[in-house]
DNA sequence: GCCAACGTTGGC
DNA sequence: GCCAACGTTGGC
């Protein structure tokens, strides 16, 4: 099992608006970046895990966990001309951009600032801390989990 | 609202 | 294939 991490800016899609989904689950489209949709492709598995991370916010952080329950497939809202996702470039026999659907699990007790991340040794490493980082989706070991879930306590 | 970092586009 | 211009992300 695969561990990750997922960006999402809460005044767009947030860990409660995932909690009040029908079956506390939604597909998780509008990744138009081909790194991350590399990742929904051809890594991400049903079961594995994930740190719903708010971003763009007052207080951007970690605040909940879910989990993968359907792997790559093609996002419909780059084919509509309706949504803010379109890409007309990403033509239906030939998807160009992926999702996956993802289930609620739990909030965190509290939000894990990134403020409080970044001053966690065993998580210098991650993407996440970096400068510059900008991937909406990003691997996460599961030594950075464990840590993450220390940090929560 | 500013701006650094980074990805994408497109002319050549 | 290079690279300047431009657009986007996202912390602060």
């Amino acid at each position: 099992m695969n561990y990750w991490l997922m960006k999402s800016e809460p005044n767009d899609f947030s860990i409660d608006d995932l909690e009040n989904m029908p079956n506390q689950t939604e597909h998780w489209d509008g990744v138009r970046n081909y790194q991350a949709r590399n990742m929904m492709r051809d890594q991400m598995k049903i079961g594995d895990q994930v740190f719903f991370y708010h971003s763009n916010c007052k207080v951007p952080g970690i605040v909940g966990i879910m989990e993968v329950v359907r792997e790559g497939y093609p996002d419909h809202t780059a084919f509509d001309p309706q949504t803010k996702y379109f890409d007309p470039k990403s033509d239906p026999q030939k998807p160009r951009w992926m999702m996956v659907d993802i289930k609620y699990i739990r909030h965190t007790s509290r939000t894990i600032s990134l403020a409080e991340l970044k001053e966690c040794e065993l998580l210098e490493n991650m993407q996440l801390v970096r400068k510059g980082n900008r991937l909406s989706i990003m691997p996460v070991t599961v030594q950075e989990w464990n840590a993450i879930l220390q940090l929560e306590k």
